[in-house]
DNA sequence: CGCCGAGTTGAACTGAATCAAGAAACGTGG
DNA sequence: CCACGTTTCTTGATTCAGTTCAACTCGGCG
């Protein structure tokens, strides 16, 4: 789909906002382990990814990786704490798999807000995605068991299991991969 | 402060909408302890802290009581998810000092969107808001251990620790109070 | 065939939870 | 203003979930 088909089933949108839209984005492929932003770069862009799967990761301390967050097709996402305080992310986005991109420039996407007011309430369907899941998280992180946290994905996103290695999910959920491998076991009896 | 003065140092809003917001605000006062919404309800309300201190809780399996968040003067908060997916609230808000807020539905708050356009950029920056504030929180309980999670908190809102007694810090950091009794020990030195 | 990355498994270790008991602080009523 | 019960905080002993490190298995692939 494209993202002007997504953002109309939030909202209707007129048709000079959808070309508008259209104009201004642009579309682009990504080859499985390539870097679509890297850390240490403020994020400026808006990304709608049309398919594939895409991995928000992290250099710990000890250069070890760790997963941040998955976004997989038909969604939204944009490292949105660089943009809104303008400071380096620290987070450098991964296509997992060959991935195929909408990409707007974020300073276009505002002057469009200003332009199309309609657009309003699909930002606000956007930001609100992201808040309910943000808050997802932390009840899973802030109540939850190693294993509790395996069994909530599986169940709530059981195709991300399918598409990525054991090692991401493991520092995805906070959890080492030796643990998650355990407890993989358990649960498959 | 009254909202109005607070949303309007976000972006200028015209008098006749300060108006409309005040008159569909109603100011209402808490003593220290008592539920402003509790849990297994749809939350409809917006808040405004204009002085005190509110804590959103959870009854715990266990019926443990752990804190979710706190929130102090000046904010708005809601259970957004609920209101947003019109499910029962998984949270009481409790005031945890003398309490004064300025309570608005949020059926007439939408209402007040349609109306005032205006009132989008500040919608924005309110839900901005929320999602830094969770997007650090999920940081805060990936990658620390349990003291940097206390030291992070002395450091960012070290007030909380002043206003709130240990056990709801421990539950709030994800941590046992024992433990937290112990972590502040040794940052004590 | 032999290497390589990904996953599994074991043993030792550790941070934090739990349980429990005592100390301090707090409020209320006599 | 003290005596009381109540709640909050600290501290110790024990247990447990999860980490770490390392060795091993397995499937793919040059």
């Amino acid at each position: 789909m494209k993202p002007t088909e997504v953002l109309s089933q939030i909202t209707p949108l007129s048709a000079d906002c959808m070309q508008a839209i259209d104009e201004l984005t642009e579309q682009k492929h990504y080859t499985k382990g390539s870097i679509i932003h890297p850390s240490g770069k403020v994020c400026k862009h808006l990304y709608f990814i049309e398919s594939g799967l895409l991995r928000f990761f992290y250099h710990d301390r000890d250069a070890k990786d760790v997963t941040y967050q998955f976004f997989g097709e038909n969604l939204f996402t944009s490292v949105i704490n660089s943009y809104y305080t303008q400071t380096p992310s620290l987070y450098n986005i991964e296509a997992m798999e060959d991935s195929s991109l909408y990409v707007l420039r974020f300073a276009d996407f505002e002057a469009l807000l200003s332009r199309f007011p309609e657009l309003d309430k699909v930002y606000h369907s956007v930001l609100r995605e992201f808040l309910l899941s943000a808050e997802q998280r932390i009840i899973s992180l802030q109540f939850y068991s190693a294993e509790e946290r395996y069994r909530n994905l599986l169940e709530n996103q059981p195709s991300i299991l399918q598409r990525v290695s054991l090692g991401h999910i493991a520092s995805y959920l906070g959890i080492n991969q030796a643990t998650l491998s355990r407890v993989r076991s358990k649960v498959r009896l």
